[in-house]
DNA sequence: CCGGTTAGTCGAAACGCTTCGACGATCGGG
DNA sequence: CCCGATCGTCGAAGCGTTTCGACTAACCGG
């Protein structure tokens, strides 16, 4: 309640004099700081937000666009909040969620023009994501978690897909299997342009043809039940399938359901390697999931981070893409004796 | 980037005039107006957030204190930040997440008295919580998510855990089963004063004791492995359990798993209830676990609008309990056959 | 036809801060 | 010993709103 005149009148200085001291932007005498200072302790002093951020055209809030989509947000998404809000804590920032997606163009211009936000922390990023240019145009800074598909003159920090879907075929590969499933997320949300899902869908091709491989690759649901459909798909198309990868955190526990139904054990029978998955949640399937770790919380932060530099005009561009972790736990073991050569080109039927 | 002045200029009207179009404070012609909101049109005008803050003394920001703790986050919990998100989105609100625990007095301090939020929310409310003494001495009007033990001129909103307990009590009993362990959270958490913790423990022996049943109560980290633990406690105090009633939805996972290596079949050999859960994590078990339904976004969203009206002067304190609604799924059916006699008055051994 | 409302508008003073220009005092170099 | 920097401080002008008091014109009842 206590204003900067308070302490101004109290510690018998001017009140510029106040505010150079709190913002170290002019030399102040050793006895003046420690006179207003001590005024300060006295009225229990706290500028006040509004008043500074109009002054200085800066809120120290930055927004995070977090849509809240049918998808919900799973442990994985949640640690992305936690890292950014730690980040911009740490770093004397606010953090404000705005439940904006791709779709809500005009509540992000209306929240953009209002100068509430320094900058913006884009989630669920849209291969095509109209936001970025809503923010481009009113000028309102912006790091992407996640990317479009071109990123020229944007930051972004993402998740290297490419090479954690490599490490994960490797492993498979490693431990013998042939015949991989890989579960996607819904055919939906792959046709919204959702980054993950069309990125792994590529790499995952890629990588089995570097193996000489075929890719067989089947579109969940976000649900367990998705997951159990979609692996009763699996099980026709390809019906000597040892190993499922799979991308999508909801259904990974419908897959392991319908498993055990069919009475295929998890590791002997079928191998299962969760993708961009938390260890929480690996560990609670049992046996606990092999995975690929993500990041985390590491992304949120990392993206905040890039932001406020930017802010600050310290830092440019920043690009970069975190791998995830492949941690061996008991869902993967060697495949089960192959009944044919195990030197063979592997060239598979159809 | 165009200011009220812009506007008045354009629409050859005084800046008052173009703020009482905005706010409706006072009568403005027809004629006046309509120029005025062509000129705002024209200019693409947005009001500026911090300078009506400042002038008004309100932010239309309410925050979110939110705890990172240990605990992490479950889904039940991402349901509540998501309800009042949306909650105060609706109202033109925004909703600013400060990582703020019982521990962070001071950094709440300087939260409050930097007047950027007109009010909070707190999460994670133990029953004795610092936060509450701070924010009523600085004057921010806060709603709790939870409750303290003293709520007497306290709004807040918390779950019926005595109603929730009772019925999924209820449900066991009706299905046969006597011998019912309950699985709460560690130890050091009910040390902390964790509300719900304390709450359902209490609900419990109650509730048992209605029955003239013994209640057996074992104490679980938050993880999978902590249910593990659990469970092989459970099985040396209560060897002829039927049924567990877990609180824990980060211990239930390996309460599962441990029931599967020990033999013991769910529900045939063993019913399971989860309490205060989602459907969607609920769903991820195989069975799916009967459970209490946890009201989700509604916790949430409810808190911020009794939030908002108390900071429009129109509603006074609010105090509610939500229950939870008994789901039955797969995870419960009726006892194996008792090997005593059905209507006895089933005072149990030591 | 006049005094009192009321509708509609304006100018100016806040709101609490930052920042610019100015000014006296101190200081060092030539 | 003087001049130009530099240090430390002050007053005032913003920043973009809201809101108060005042003023004009139209309106109404008596």
């Amino acid at each position: 309640m206590a204003t900067m005149h308070d302490v101004a009148r109290l510690a018998r200085v001017s009140v510029s004099t106040v505010s150079y001291v709190l913002t170290g932007t002019r030399p102040i005498s050793d006895a003046t700081r420690a006179r207003v200072l001590e005024a300060m302790a006295e009225l229990d002093y706290q500028p006040n937000a509004m008043a500074r951020g109009l002054a200085t055209r800066r809120s120290r809030i930055v927004g995070l666009l977090m849509p809240m989509s049918e998808r919900g947000f799973g442990a994985t998404e949640t640690a992305f909040v936690t890292g950014a809000a730690a980040a911009a804590s740490d770093a004397g920032y606010h953090l404000v969620l705005s439940p904006i997606g791709a779709g809500d163009l005009d509540d992000l211009r209306r929240l953009a023009s209002q100068r509430m936000v320094d900058g913006v922390a884009l989630m669920e990023v849209q291969v095509e994501d109209g936001r970025v240019g809503v923010l481009q145009e009113t000028g309102v800074p912006l790091v992407l978690i996640g990317r479009t598909s071109d990123t020229t003159g944007l930051s972004y920090v993402d998740i290297d897909f490419d090479q954690t879907v490599r490490e994960a075929v490797d492993h498979l590969v490693g431990l013998g299997h042939r015949r991989i499933v890989y579960v996607n997320h819904s055919a939906a949300t792959i046709a919204a342009g959702y980054g993950p899902a069309l990125r792994t869908r590529e790499s995952f091709v890629a990588a089995m043809a570097g193996y000489g491989l075929e890719p067989v690759m089947i579109a969940a649901e976000d649900s367990a039940a998705g997951g159990r459909a979609a692996l009763a798909q699996a099980m026709t198309q390809a019906p000597d399938l040892t190993a499922v990868l799979a991308m999508n955190e909801n259904a990974i526990f419908g897959i392991l359901a319908e498993l055990a139904v069919r009475g295929r054990a998890v590791p002997t029978d079928v191998s299962v390697v969760s993708m961009v998955t938390s260890p929480a949640v690996a560990e609670l399937a049992h046996p606990a999931l092999t995975a690929m770790t993500s990041p985390g919380s590491a992304l949120g932060r990392i993206a905040v981070e890039a932001l406020l530099r930017q802010l600050d005009g310290t830092g440019g561009h920043h690009q970069q893409l975190l791998p995830c972790a492949l941690e061996v736990r008991g869902s993967t073991c060697p495949a089960a004796r192959p009944d044919n050569e195990l030197s063979g080109t592997g060239a598979p039927g159809g």
